[in-house]
DNA sequence: CTTGGCACTCGGGAACACAGAGTGCTAGAG
DNA sequence: CTCTAGCACTCTGTGTTCCCGAGTGCCAAG
């Protein structure tokens, strides 16, 4: 059905259409890209890709545009990501080697991959599930209040304020800490519900409201903060682009944190690593966009995802190329620390 | 030269422009506002306005528009800061009493700010500056790492990876620690400088260069992190008002910390908790927008700003309300913790 | 199967007219 | 001296018409 001259003049309108943003007819393509057929034999190709739904015309007698199938067809098989040039990656490299701390690794990452892509950036901040205590920390504020502060080998630290039922000396604070310590310190996140379920019974009695309190809060922490922090950059790319579902749309999407997690996506379970790209109305929400994604993280298990979100009218290839070599990098430096 | 009715129809001018988003006239002027002249009268009064530069026509025999002299006009003395309803004032405050950490109270403050005042809200995190010292944490990563965890009085966690210049055991670590604790414990942040100046001295002399490092990123965290951290929320409401320097300077304007920073301005030092209001040309950059903003903080010492962005054309006496009732809820919740 | 020719279809821009809102000015009333 | 009424004038925005050109679909010939 699709011979290979019909998938050569697919490519052709996608990359024109990408690159111009009208939609082209048979002479300019037949022209430019040096296909060595008549105008007339790319119009009789162009019909029968519009019968098979991989393009469209916007209204009789205008040029072709693709549709969200072509563009899938187009960057399944049509398509290589394209490197980075060489310095590109070597801003890449020295942009986030500058990072301080988690935070900022996650900060630069965003808006680098923003600037690259000249799209708006994504970024997941590292899920906790996988990572592993590195420490936990009791502080107290004043005799009813402690704050917690739970740091993971991640880097990642969280912290939380609790009030406590009752008064409680420092010094069973300070006990309280070596015991979680102890009992906590290089265990996975997803293994500290069951090790300390038995913690209050260990401790002595007057300690056990208190113990609770302080137990309950981490576990709640542990569960609420899962993966719920996203942040972006690059929104003012937007303002060129014109999106058929509206900018506010997007504007608004791009605050809902549950909306963003959606759009990146699941990290697919046999390959993680995988570049994972959904165009328009293959979204959940936001038929309008397109969005690649990655999952980045040290090693191999895969702590997050990262992506960029744009117009379906985006030049895969590059985005596609940018979005994975920043994985790489941001995976590595994470390694490193 | 600007009688009492003159300035009425200054203020009415303002309001309906405002709410209509179209130039106004002296007839519909005439009508609505029971001024009780007749629409040449007015015309004669806009003439004056329009010669004192309060208005403007966008062309000849079009209604006039307020320029920025007449927004300030208004603002200073034709209108009243409009107090939030009950029902707004109980919403503010079931939704930041929800906040589980200052993290949290920020988000939470900034999405609310937004919502209210449907425009751009902008909060800069409390400031180091005037927090004194709850706790210092090391915390050994490995033999050559360590993580510095700052712990404020407000609230604020900063945390910084080290690279130590040599293998340092943990017992120094904890020794370290202990020192700094105790050195440090409830003294303000703008006098840790001071306090940790002769501090190798007074150790042994194997810790000295381990402790110089610590202590420069100690320093660095201090001052470097001062208050740059600057959040937004709200972009969507961008979406439907137009600006005259284009959306696009806005959206950039947004991301770039220092921009943002200049906009919300400095805490005016004799009346802290007062409203800023920046109309149009008067802010230093993005002189097409309106910054409404103000202190916040615990009693009377103010910790950083918080405050809206949007067109010139915005509703000054709501917004205004909006942004003091939410600095106070904020600054309360803040207190308490 | 490919190509050249040809009639057909729309979208978008230019030219034009026109209604309506709003103004400035002047002369008269209070 | 101030306000009002009337009037002529000036715009913008909108609707209409017209035409050009790009692009198509189809057909017949190579």
């Amino acid at each position: 059905m699709l011979d290979e001259r019909k998938l050569a003049v697919l490519r052709a309108i996608v990359e024109d259409y990408v690159s111009t943003n009208e939609p082209v007819g048979s002479k300019a393509l037949a022209d430019r890209h040096h296909l060595k057929v008549s105008p007339a034999t790319v119009r009789n190709d162009m019909a029968a890709l519009e019968e098979e739904g991989y393009i469209t015309q916007p209204h009789t007698s205008a040029g072709r545009v693709p549709t969200d199938k072509g563009y899938r067809l187009f960057v399944d098989r049509l398509s290589q990501v394209k490197p980075l040039s060489a310095a590109e990656r070597r801003a890449i490299e020295t942009f986030l080697a500058g990072a301080v701390d988690l935070d900022d690794v996650v900060t630069r990452t965003v808006r680098l991959l923003a600037q690259l892509t000249r799209q708006v950036a994504v970024v997941q901040y590292p899920t906790l599930t996988r990572s592993t205590v590195r420490h936990v920390e009791l502080v107290p504020l004043n005799d009813r209040r402690v704050m917690l502060v739970l740091i993971t080998n991640t880097g990642r630290v969280e912290q939380r304020v609790i009030e406590l039922p009752e008064v409680v000396a420092e010094a069973r604070i300070a006990n309280l800490r070596a015991v979680l310590n102890s009992c906590l310190d290089g265990c996975g996140l997803s293994s500290v519900p069951d090790l300390v379920a038995d913690l209050p019974e260990r401790l002595p009695g007057e300690d056990r409201p208190a113990v609770a309190t302080i137990l309950s809060v981490l576990l709640e922490t542990l569960v609420e903060r899962h993966d719920e922090k996203i942040v972006f950059a690059g929104a003012a790319n937007l303002a060129g682009a014109d999106f058929s579902t509206g900018l506010r749309d997007v504007l608004e999407a791009l605050e809902e944190q549950v909306v963003l997690m959606r759009l990146l996506g699941e990290t697919t379970s046999d390959t993680p690593a995988a570049l994972t790209v959904r165009i328009g109305s293959e979204n959940p929400y936001l038929r309008g966009t397109s969005v690649v994604a990655t999952g980045y993280g040290s090693g191999d298990n895969q702590l997050a995802r990262l992506g960029v979100l744009g117009p379906t009218r985006m030049d895969y290839p590059v985005t596609m190329g940018a979005v994975r070599a920043v994985a790489r990098y941001v995976s590595q430096i994470l390694a490193a620390s």
